[in-house]
DNA sequence: TGCCCTGTTTGATTTCGATCAACTCCAAAA
DNA sequence: TTTTGGAGTTGATCGAAATCAAACAGGGCA
């Protein structure tokens, strides 16, 4: 793991744009950026681990990150997978400074790291920052509801058409995209099986979606929605 | 449904200890609960569905609440239950003011309700209310995940395991609770079906729980946390 | 060009829990 | 006391996805 001490002018630009710091008056965020520092990892590399003390939480600059529950026996499961502006474990700054999860980089990543006791004290002092905050709790919070009652009502191929769906333009009546990282990470986050995840793939088939690689082509999107 | 205008004593009471309002300085709490309507529900009521203009959110006194979301076919699962001092669907203040989700009685109910306008102008005011919220919401966020990870990693019995391990004191090695609601409630907030629940059960009387109605013993704590 | 290595797919089997149906239990009403 | 209805249990069956195993595809590299 590299650390860098500055960000880059690009990095910047992400991060300004982020979900978190996008919500606050530039000046405020340019303040919070200055405090930042930035974490370059290679694949598979851990960011932290549950149990583990935490110091900071994070906004992905570049890549893509897993976290996830790890069990007695050694299994797996995906609570969520994070990409470029999304901001992870930011729930650290209120349960009592440890991590509950692992996080775990998918590819090679580079992370802004905000420090725990510095934020706090800025969201003490600038009740700004504090709504930032809550919005991207609130974020993080629907989407887990969201992932309850998706695994809870639909069936692998209905989880695998949502998730085409929310990455189709609206109003579109065909569409094709890029998947922005490995099956076996999307199966994951499905908490799927990856051999679930393919034939999950292959039953949509019938609804006019074909795969090539990491190539998504949607026929007739309308039709997978009532799938 | 009945509206009461004004809080008793007693309700004050358990609203100030409430996880949300008990992280406020006292003179802070005090001038939100000011602020704060009561609703006395029937058992079975809905509270909101889901679509639904959010003008609160809430904090249950009383009774326990039922959380979930509603399918194109009907079908309901729950992504939470609230019992007292805990608060529901706070994420709607920054979310675009629309329930995500339906909310129901499960049992005869008074809420406080928080008015979502007033919160945010408080909380842009003084930045310890939105600490107060963060904690709150970053407590949700935690219990979702933590059911997230939960269903992917274990089978009905153990998860029943678990819930009873939360009911019992810590260190002791062997107790006695009672369900504070139905088992089909239970069920529902486990992510089963209630002959899985009840299967369940049968299953963990080989860790020494025995059930009655909705007494449940636990012969030897230290073996259902190996279960 | 051929050979790994890794990610993905396909096939066969098993397991878990949903579903449907019948039955028990109990408490409240008549 | 009997009746009735809802909650919970038990049994039988079915279906979805995990698991185990093997084949397959494609990219990087010698």
């Amino acid at each position: 793991m590299i650390k860098v001490l500055k960000l880059n002018v690009r990095e910047k630009e992400i991060l300004l744009r982020s979900y978190f710091l996008s919500e606050l008056p530039s000046a405020t965020a340019l303040k919070i950026v200055d405090h930042v520092t930035v974490a370059s990892h290679e694949a598979r590399d851990p960011i932290f681990k549950q149990g583990e003390k935490a110091d900071y939480f994070y906004t992905v600059l570049t890549g893509f990150v897993r976290v996830f529950r790890l069990s007695k026996d050694g299994r797996e499961a995906d609570i969520g997978i994070y990409g470029p502006g999304e901001t992870f474990a930011e729930g650290v700054m209120f349960n009592g400074g440890t991590h509950r999860f692992c996080a775990q980089t998918a590819e090679a990543v580079t992370l802004a790291r905000y420090e725990v006791d510095k934020l706090k004290q800025f969201a003490s002092q600038d009740p700004a920052i504090g709504i930032a905050l809550m919005a991207s709790l609130s974020r993080n919070l629907d989407q887990a509801l969201e992932c309850v009652a998706d695994d809870r009502l639909h069936t692998a191929p209905q989880r695998v058409a949502n998730f085409i769906l929310q990455n189709c333009p609206e109003n579109a009546s065909s569409a094709r995209f890029r998947l922005p990282f490995q099956k076996s990470l999307l199966a994951g986050k499905l908490g799927l099986a990856p051999e679930a995840l393919s034939r999950a793939f292959s039953a949509l088939k019938s609804a006019g979606v074909s795969v090539h690689g990491r190539i998504i082509e949607i026929g007739d999107v309308n039709a997978l929605r009532n799938f």
